[in-house]
DNA sequence: ATCTCCCTCCGCCGCACGGGGGAGGCCGCC
DNA sequence: GGCGGCCTCCCCCGTGCGGCGGAGGGAGAT
């Protein structure tokens, strides 16, 4: 259960040392895959529709196409795309702003650490929310926020079955197994195989973590 | 710890049977007071400046002065000024959106049951968010939304000494007690205590319910 | 007909969590 | 000086939670 299928990722940007080092980072995860690397934007485009993987770590700066047009060429010309992650070296507003414009799913500086990008990638195969540098969180208020809010939603409840979101919704009130249980009017057992899957296929470790992942991917709203 | 100072709660109706009724649900529960009642708005701008109560049901439809006005001239008015929720018979959009215009924290129909109606008196006093019928979730993303989350969230502050802020913000990142522990630089008995009093201070059960809150009250935004 | 997925439920187990109660040091307020 | 709030940390204890493995039945796909 632990074990799905590994996260398939995909590695776009023009300088082979930043290609290696990504590889040998995220390869290092028992769960992930580095299925393709490009170093170009036109060479990104075609290969993703090809391999279709699961995340993209998009450089902002390539020859031919940057990784801002790739970002939406790709988006535009799929069905089921793949999430992607814009990765640049400078916290420039405007890129940040431009790659949710395009679409992007995450937003990651190359300074960033080791465990962060992994974390980052978790996060966004996960819910494909766009919350890792704070610059990022001021800008979520727009339009692209929102639609990738309801995006994120969408992917999530296409993952977990019917009851598992019955469930999830449930715990994101607060409510204990035993009051689930009495809700659904079913065995607390069964709650307690539901959560598991939910905590599985979230990718998270306990119920806080899922009623986080709930709210950070707009599968719930805040008041 | 459980046992703080009750919820002081203030009614202003003009039907006495409805303030007899409140009386009765609200008297049941061992952390509410019903402190003071008011048959106009007229009645009620003085008697809640003088009593400052925790928490006001405010009707809308009163002699003199309607909910809406009272209200707004009760906020105008004072310093921490109480949590306002604008009770009314009927579903009506206007009426939502004028008493989260005016200020108010909740907004609750008449035709509520007595569990909704001490939810709702709970919730609000917890973190004054505005989330009962799903008619004001709609509105919600408008002005009177923000403006109320961000008043939530500063009382919250309020609340929450500085190091018990800093632990509810590392529960709302999915951290267990250990892991919080080391990232303050702390013992994990310490920590202990500062989720206990948040627990408390939050009026929750559990760090899950404490991290909805958080949310609920915009202490932390989603992404 | 077989396979897979979902829903239902069972046991066992270890542990983090939360409740209760206590304690000492620090600071600011009255 | 005393009192209260905050931060720090300790004990014990019960239990809800989550991991692990198993099991049966029903629906739909191929």
């Amino acid at each position: 259960m632990s074990v799905q299928a590994p996260l398939r990722v995909l590695l776009a940007d023009d300088e082979r040392m930043v290609r290696t080092a990504l590889r040998a980072i995220l390869g290092a995860e028992p769960d992930m895959e580095v299925v393709g690397e490009a170093a170009t934007g036109a060479e990104a485009v075609p290969l993703i529709r090809e391999l279709r993987p699961d995340i993209v770590l998009m450089d902002v700066r390539m020859p031919e196409i940057d990784g801002i047009r790739a970002t939406e060429q790709v988006l535009a010309g799929m069905s089921g795309p793949p999430r992607i992650i814009v990765v640049t070296t400078f916290e420039n507003d405007a890129y940040v702003y431009e790659a949710l414009r395009a679409g992007a799913s995450g937003f990651l500086l190359k300074r960033s650490g080791a465990e962060e990008l992994v974390q980052a990638v978790r996060l966004v195969a996960r819910c494909d929310s766009l919350l890792f540098p704070a610059a990022v969180r001021a800008l979520a208020a727009s339009h692209a926020g929102r639609r990738a809010a309801d995006d994120a939603a969408r992917t999530l409840r296409a993952r977990l079955s019917e009851r598992e979101q019955a469930v999830l919704r449930l715990m994101t009130s607060g409510l204990a197994n035993a009051e689930i249980a009495a809700r659904l009017g079913v065995g607390p057992a069964t709650v307690k195989t539901h959560v598991a899957a939910v905590l599985a296929k979230l990718g998270v470790r306990d119920r806080t973590q899922a009623v986080i992942a709930a709210y950070e991917c707009g599968f719930v709203r805040p008041g």
